[in-house]
DNA sequence: TAAAATTCGTTACGGAACGTAACGTAAATA
DNA sequence: TATTTACGTTACGTTCCGTAACGAATTTTA
């Protein structure tokens, strides 16, 4: 089933000559340094075309990032609780120390600069991600190895903001051992008893 | 002690102006339209005077926060870690809705754009926050309250990461029941036996 | 009181990047 | 072949950056 457009027909090859041009630029020069022009002068592109397929730089990013996303997330096989976080965690560190970082930190940024764009970027990759995790703790409940009373969605922020905020801050490492204590730490927490009485 | 220095003082006046107007454009516009021309013309102060005390807009933003954030914060009077924590999430969820989450967000925002901001403001903002919010649970250890085998630092990165990541992102709002339930989850954690055996 | 030093606000500059418009060319369909 | 659409190039006006140059203002030193 053919396409019934006239015309000239928009070229992928450039679309992916800007994919990859963004994701080299980033991974040379950092976010500082990457621009709308920068990518355009390096991909052998106008900028008209690069506006005609992204409304922003940032989009561009979030697309890159998706797609090397896709290659490494695909939920891990589950056994125990314990097991399947700690992959998922271990890999989630991995990826974001083998390049992903950089995208990442792009990406919160400017999400905090273009309201619009933070709505993609929740839609598009942390719901999807959330998504992920949660489903990791729900077989857990359903399985019986975790307290059905657990507030996963406040679970999923912790593990997910735990690993934001020493990626945004800088301060501490994001290695095997943080992956390893995390995990441990959430494991520990949702094999806890849920209090029933709001203890002082 | 009179300052021996010669010509002209710099005029605090033009400086508190300067920190007035920053202040009030983060509020009215938010963070994507705060520019140095737009604080200098709103302060009327030529824009080498700002240079003159600030390296960055950021640092400016920096300022601001920091002097609001002295008069809040101050750690709460400590009875038990339940009370003391609770109190300090729910002032600081407070302080975030009453209109500093502006500030972090424009703050975090450019630490992701300029590294010797992002060290500026580790050392002089989280850093400090951190602090407090470490010395509550060491209190709790020196008292028995919780284990001692505890990672503290990993507690703390766990308590603001997932402040931080609902600021940032947006998808869930950080009000009174957020600062409770996270309270009664980290209480949950610091309580339950901490595994010596890695246990799968 | 005069001189020197320093900051002040203003104006101006060169540069970078933005987002868009205009153009002639290229590649598809009708 | 005519039409339609996208292409890359060039160019434009705008905004903001960070700095330089200026005369006026305000202080200490001589």
């Amino acid at each position: 089933m053919k396409s019934t457009k006239v015309g000239r027909p928009r070229s992928k090859k450039s679309r992916e000559a800007i994919l990859a041009s963004t994701h080299e630029l980033l991974n040379e020069k950092g976010g500082a340094g990457l621009t709308i022009e920068a990518v355009a002068r390096r991909a052998g592109v106008g900028k008209p075309t690069i506006y005609r397929w992204w409304p922003s730089l940032a989009d561009i990013v979030l697309e890159v990032l998706l797609r090397q996303a896709d290659v490494e997330i695909a939920a891990p096989t589950f056994k125990t609780l314990g097991e399947a976080l700690g992959q998922f965690l271990r890999r989630s560190m991995q990826s974001i120390t083998d390049g992903a970082g950089a995208h990442l930190c792009f990406l919160m940024a400017h999400a905090q600069e273009n309201e619009d764009f933070r709505s993609r970027f929740r839609d598009n990759f942390t719901a999807e991600r959330r998504k992920v995790l949660r489903s990791l703790f729900q077989k857990a409940v359903e399985r019986g190895q975790i307290d059905v009373e657990q507030n996963l969605e406040l679970l999923v922020d912790i593990v997910f903001g735990a690993m934001w905020y020493r990626l945004l801050l800088g301060h501490l490492p994001l290695n095997e051992s943080f992956a390893d204590e995390l995990t441990e730490t959430v494991l520990r927490l949702v094999q806890a008893p849920v209090g029933r009485d709001k203890g002082k």
